[in-house]
DNA sequence: ACAACTTCGTTCGAATTTGAACAACGGGAG
DNA sequence: CTCCCGTTGTTCAAATTCGAACGAAGTTGT
């Protein structure tokens, strides 16, 4: 009777951890997402979207690229990127170098949007996350997740 | 041209740290979903639900604290629960105490479902995050997202 | 006991998300 | 140049989520 076939659970500390990170997350974005509605009219994900754009290089990205950076589907990108666009903050274009290629980009309405937007939610992650950790949890924090984050990464990209 | 209207940006660190919360977090749903999905034909939040019941005495709960242990919506948890009890996981029974309230059971075939989804479940999330760090790291992430957790139920709750 | 307020769980409609299927295109091996 | 396979973005149906509104039942203060 070892633990031959037997799991390792996660024992009292390691399951701290793992509800903690459950637990934050989802306080965290059920806030996020209140206060960007209320404020902004925006979607946590659509405000995601508008703040990688705006951080490319000619506030513009190719879909698939948005998409990896977003962590999401697609299919869901492509939807929310439509209804950016029919509030006039994001425009599409074709690519170029590839015919296929959609470019998602910024519009000047956007730049605006996101302008208004981003003190009112930057307020509130640090209130709500940022300034309850010491410099030393954080740097912790963004290296531990940081690693997490790179190696599930490279699962799911083998190549 | 102070920082008198402005707001305190996010430094290269806190960027560092937010960004790694969010983007590990969404990278980690969407891991433990397929995997979940794949082996068990269980959604995340349908496994949390038999996870949260089975740890409770009786294997039973209300519904509300139910719902504030998932942090999730009243709504949304009736759904779920309505799903698990199509599946023959979970059944309803009214509460003794209170007319209106509800009680979600764990039934035999739910408990058999946990025990076998489990060792699958736990075993990915060691190998994606448990793991990957370090004791300390894991220490500090279990006390400072504690803490975070905490404050965000603090503000929901006020009483 | 009564009115006023809160809490409980559900229902409803609307918005969102996902994966699979799809058509169209790129790109390299032969 | 072709054939073959991977990629790109979209569409589609299905599942899920949320908040607001609701009826019903507790709770409190007077």
């Amino acid at each position: 009777m070892s633990s031959l076939n037997e799991p390792r659970w996660l024992d009292q500390d390691e399951m701290a951890a793992w509800r903690g990170f459950v637990v934050a997350s989802n306080l965290l974005n059920r806030r996020l997402e209140r206060q960007l509605k209320e404020d902004s009219g925006l979607s946590h994900q659509q405000y995601e979207i508008l703040v990688h754009l705006s951080a490319a290089p000619g506030d513009a990205l190719r879909m698939t690229e948005l998409a990896e950076k977003l962590v999401t589907s697609k299919s869901g990108l492509t939807y929310q990127v439509t209804q950016l666009e029919r509030m006039g903050l994001v425009g599409r274009r074709s690519c170029p170098s590839d015919v296929r290629g959609v470019i998602a980009e910024l519009t000047d309405q956007g730049r605006e949007m996101i302008r208004r937007a981003a003190p009112g939610h930057v307020a509130l992650v640090r209130e709500l996350l940022i300034d309850v950790l010491t410099r030393e949890q954080l740097a912790v924090l963004a290296e531990g997740l940081g690693e997490v984050s790179a190696r599930l990464r490279r699962d799911e990209t083998p190549q």
